[in-house]
DNA sequence: GATGAATGAGAATTCATTCAT
DNA sequence: AATGAATGAATTCTCATTCAT
């Protein structure tokens, strides 16, 4: 397994600090293998080309982020309960790794779209989780039942992923943790019953 | 006034086609200037450099909506039909031309940092429109008026946004006018009070 | 005849004036014609190309300096006299017109080969003057009638010419008029006997 | 030490060879690395860029050229004859290599004055040994106490130079190293006492 | 496994010159 | 004569990738 060997962890983590730090178009490889302390070469050990970095780096990045987001949000039951767990771990997960931010929010999306499509496949597994919680919500009652799961989950992300890039933007001058409340109470009230049903 | 100058929009649309058909990257200038039926020489008269068209092209395409949008919208009354009509419209203006809505919502993407807080410049006209509905929804009591404008305003972006991307990434398989009203939905209901308030 | 035209001077100075302040290479036709307030293609209804308005510069202000030299030098007698009137004339000439003399120490040299042939075909006055003051000089006896004309001829040209470039190079710092009797002095001797001869 | 990676010299004699044949401007790097025997992208691992191979190949011709010229001179003990041998090794140097002497005289000057500045660098050099020389036979009473050291290093740098210059654009048709005597004969006079002081 | 010198394809941009008005 | 918009040829340099050691 390519991940047990040191290097290779070590090359994705001088990615995320090069591109971070220089931005994805003067992050060369040559950049990336010194930051590294290893040679131009070597990268190729561990890597078929550049772009493969960038997609290695955003799986094991936001691949263990996944596993641990199923792992918690199993353990809850409300699907309101799970939506918030979710928005609070992806707040934290990026607000605690600056970096890390700056590369998923920003330089990652520079990218071609043939890479694009890979990274598409990665965020797969965040979005089923997502489409996991709507059906929930719905089964039990706590959502609208007649709510479109594609839909609500474009919501969701979207909705995320923007409050996270207005944040990065923003050179991340407010505390984003403190809108995870009235974020997912949004979303909550996005899923929920329209007003009008309900009247 | 440059945009009176036939050659200027006759290059934008080149350069529409051209990116939307090989992506940012491989579309060239000379390629560009051949679309255009002009010499290479001649996109400079106009643009600063290669990036220049792609920002004027966002300018253009997206300030003359925004200009008429502005306009439709004011002419609503609820904040529940201008937020509405601001979805139909975003969805047509990007539903009615296939190679507009690939360039905004993937190659424009694939811009550097600096570009794009030129672009993000343009959408200020935008999300003020967007703010501008919130509000009004709040004074009226359509919406809850204890909203927060700035995360409003992301949810209802990002969830446009989102939903046209993946549109986009779905090759455009499904109608996207039909979510017009199950995206509105989402939106109103996010917006407005939230359930338990309600109980 | 075409320097009877206004425009063929006006263009000459400017050129002399944008040559000399932004360099040779950003000495952009466009440049030269704005400065002297024609279009673009006015030029080119007076001169053949660019290096044609550097010639015919050169030919300009060296001609008319080659016919004053010709005609005062003629009314002295002496060899020795006329030399000394040679370089005070020479390097008041470009003391008293710095952007001429920061475009014929400087930039003109940077023109391509071809070019600098048909400037010295221009220095070719310049030069006669010189043979013949040194002839002047063998065959009155001020000079050592055993010269090598062409030798003597490079030594008067090569002193004066790089007098007047060190003397640029150091930001015409000093005042060059006061180098007239000194560099006299020095070209005298090396046209005079030898001391060895004279012993 | 780039200087002993063999490429570094490769390149720099394919330099020499190329600009001498083509000129500056029409020897394109491509053409420089296909005379070396080596890619396009080598020449940038060795040079900052197609200027910087310009100065470096002045630096390293006249570099070691100043310093055999140091060496030889200094086991000279009279100015003039010390004079003698910098011009018969300018000559010399010169003569022997005609690639090298085009490219010293010729091409080398078209450069911007930028380079002019960083080529007058290497130059000091060589003028300090002319410096050297002049106060040497002040201090011996070969030459004229009187003497302003940068006068006569104008005039014995000046001459040299024009002689070779000459030279060159008269297609090198002539035998160079005849010169020396009377050129060394010339200067020597120049620096010596003046006819009328002698009198 | 590790190195890093060498490779070479590939594209944006400038600017002297033209010519229809 | 004068204009100035349009032309298009021409070349440097970068950087991902390879491979001999």
């Amino acid at each position: 397994m390519k991940r047990n060997k040191p290097k290779y962890m070590q090359i994705i983590d001088a990615a995320v600090t090069v591109i971070a730090e220089n931005g994805y178009h003067a992050a060369q490889v040559s950049r990336i293998a010194k930051a590294a302390g290893v040679a131009d070469g070597t990268i190729y050990l561990y890597f078929k080309n550049k772009e493969d970095i960038l997609v290695s780096l955003f799986e094991e990045k936001m691949g263990s982020f996944v596993g641990e987001l199923e792992n918690k949000i199993s353990k809850i039951s409300t699907a309101s309960e799970k939506l918030h767990k979710l928005v609070e771990m992806h707040f934290h997960h990026l607000a605690s790794d600056h970096h890390l931010a700056i590369v998923t929010q920003l330089e990652l999306r520079q990218s071609n779209i043939e890479l694009r499509v890979r990274i598409n496949g990665v965020l797969k597994g965040y979005l089923a989780v997502v489409d996991h919680i709507v059906k929930t919500g719905m089964e039990s009652g706590e959502f609208n039942p007649g709510l479109d799961v594609r839909l609500a989950r474009q919501m969701i992300f979207g909705t995320i992923d923007e409050t996270v890039t207005s944040w990065i933007m923003n050179d991340q001058k407010y505390d984003l943790l403190q809108l995870v409340n009235p974020v997912h109470q949004l979303l909550i009230n996005g899923c929920g019953y329209s007003q009008s049903t309900l009247k």
